[in-house]
RNA sequence: GGUACCUUGGAUGAGUGGCUUAGUCAGCGGUCUGCAAAACCGUGUACGGCGGUUCGAAUCCGCCAGGUACCU
């Protein structure tokens, strides 16, 4: 049987460096599974492992991709499939080690197979919710997949966008492609989840901002400046740069929204991992305690 | 010492006698099946202190405290 053990926790909390620890110990390769880190450039804004970390275990899912480019979760889903299936017959057990919750969910429990939105179709509806407004494309909804307009977070543009996109682009409700179905996957899943007291890990965002920082961070977000409109630059750290350099918020007040955003989403991963009642928690100091715990699950 | 103005929940900030609860931000909680570090939702009865007027005061009056501006 294979094993994939899968490292979460929030922002912050230490996440690559017991990574690290874990992948010398299984002896495997990581795949990262951060939704930011994909992109190459930001390395300092998304903390992605050093060039130094990075040589020490093979990293996938890093750098591979350029900020503009489209991706979701149900791409990464697909990759890592494939990519486990090359790996397993070398390496029995694999790292998944990342915070992003949703791009872990769906190697995890799988997401549905709905058809990706073509560009067209994206604008149209765009054109359409900034024209027309949400009301009307929820009494539109309404018509077209009533299922899912009882059961949908109605107030979200970006929830009813989607559905609508799909209504038009295949013809057929959006409903009618959601199973809210777990897959089964056919590997062994270990969940360890790290976790910090809550002002530990909030000095711990505050230091790592002042160090990104310090580290050039500035230079970075004006090298990017241009595609800020992309959603891979609407992440924290640069997202309130990019006010420094419309002039719109002096240095000193970016770098303590950056620091608070940063918590928000701490706040916001550790909501969502609450309600997954698979996950193993640990404190990250406690490293023999997370691998002997690894090796008691491994089949 | 005098005159004027100000004092609202963690921050900001409306409200000038009664529609009980402004709003915004933060904080905290939550949702999550296709750009998710996204997007969205929920949640706090506070009116500087003490007295008075009134059926009723954050809102009017007096005193006290603190603050700001100007004057001597």
């Amino acid at each position: 049987m294979n094993n994939l053990v899968v490292l979460i926790g929030p922002t912050a909390v230490g996440k690559t460096a017991t990574s690290l620890a874990i992948a010398r110990h299984l002896n495997c390769p990581i795949i990262s599974a951060d939704s930011r880190q994909m992109y190459r450039g930001l390395e300092i804004g998304t903390a992605a492992p050093t060039a130094e970390e990075l040589s020490r275990q093979k990293h996938y899912f890093v750098g591979q991709l350029q900020p503009g480019d489209y991706y979701s979760a149900a791409r990464y889903e697909q990759q890592v499939l494939e990519l486990l299936e090359k790996e397993f017959p070398r390496h029995p057990t694999m790292l998944l080690s990342g915070g992003s919750m949703m791009y872990i969910d769906a190697v995890c429990k799988g997401i549905d197979d709905i058809p990706t939105v073509d560009e067209e179709t994206r604008l149209i509806v765009k054109e359409r919710y900034e024209r027309e407004g949400l009301e009307r494309l929820c009494s539109e909804l309404r018509l077209l997949d009533p299922t899912y307009y009882n059961e949908a977070d109605i107030k979200n543009p970006k929830r009813v966008m989607h559905a609508l996109e799909i209504c038009y682009m295949t013809g057929k409700p959006y409903s009618s492609f959601r199973s809210g179905q777990k897959r089964k996957r056919p590997f062994n899943i270990i969940k360890i989840g790290l976790m910090r007291q809550r002002e530990e890990l909030y000095e711990r965002i505050s230091l790592r901002v002042e160090q990104m920082i310090a580290d050039g961070l500035m230079d970075e977000a004006k090298k990017f400046y241009h595609l800020k409109e992309h959603n891979s630059l609407n992440t924290v750290g640069y997202k309130e740069l990019f006010k420094v350099i419309d002039g719109e918020w002096e240095l000193p007040f970016a770098i303590e929204k950056i620091k608070q955003n940063t918590r928000i989403y701490s706040r916001k991963q550790m909501t969502w991992y609450r309600r997954d009642e698979e996950v193993s928690w640990f404190h990250p100091d406690n490293i023999e305690e997370i691998l002997n715990f690894i090796d008691s699950k491994i089949i």
